[in-house]
DNA sequence: AAAGCAGTGGGAAATAGTGGGAAATTAAAT
DNA sequence: ATTTAATTTCCCACTATTTCCCACTGCTTT
């Protein structure tokens, strides 16, 4: 169970330290990938093979499913972690999550997500705003 | 478990470096063929010859089975990886995939992909901007 | 204040990726 | 059939990146 926000830099190497907090977690090797909303997932390996069990047996006959496996699995890298607790992230994914100097690291339940810093604010900006206007609605629905 | 995704440089040789990491999960024979949506695919032996023992279970008596098995069958290629790791593509697959001097190598699970820099851009871009939809799809198997 | 440690930075060594030349094989031409 | 041309194969060499290691800083703890 990944919880808590911490704010950590990412050097010239594309090497990023993570959270001392997620460290045993996640153990060695873990894997990164694209997410939602700009952002990427990281999991400890053992979730990860679930998630890819999944994605394995879709069909690539489909357009969409191949398109959606294309997404996750070509955005995926294993990465392992340093002898300093750091891991490195491909360019890729550096591109797409639109990384700077300071990234974010947000444990979500059984993930964790990089974010960068910028995007990471306005991002909680938004769902802070909402937060009361939402506790009703999961209210409706019997959720809380 | 093939992943991630790698710019490498096609000389004039037709010659390709294979990522590194895709090495060990390829060995030393490997299958090219022509894949959906403009790209190669290439695969190790083994699982080349499930493919292969697919498309051979399909009907002959359809026309459009028949033209699958040609497609992917009729397009494939064994090649040797030499010393320093690299692969030769057939003109015939170079002209297919239209790959100019820099390529794409994607991980998409049992296979790898093959395309061209451009191309590959263009069609990550539009599955990243559907990346929303996707993600109801996530849900629906219990993916996220 | 001293000690320990998380996070960061940087230097040296190793190597993946690339280019090119020489040898060998195949094809073409006279 | 022999020579020439062209293509392919094998090998070596260079370089930019990656990897591995060590050192520094600032914070926390005792």
């Amino acid at each position: 169970m990944f919880i808590g926000e911490y704010e950590h830099t990412l050097d010239e190497k594309k090497r990023v330290s993570l959270p001392k907090q997620f460290r045993a977690g996640l153990g060695k090797k873990i894997i990164t990938t694209r997410g939602l909303d700009n952002c990427l997932f990281v999991y400890p390996r053992k979730s990860w093979e679930k998630v890819a069990a999944k994605l394995q047996s879709l069909s690539f006959a489909q357009a969409d499913t191949r398109g959606f496996n294309r997404f996750m699995l070509s955005g995926a890298a294993e990465v392992e972690v340093d002898s300093a607790g750091r891991i490195l992230l491909p360019d890729h994914q550096k591109e797409f999550a639109g990384l700077s100097k300071t990234v974010v690291f947000a444990g979500v339940s059984d993930r964790i997500e990089v974010w960068d810093v910028e995007k990471w604010k306005s991002y909680k900006a938004r769902i802070v705003n909402q937060a009361d206007a939402m506790s009703e609605k999961l209210g409706e629905i019997g959720v809380l």
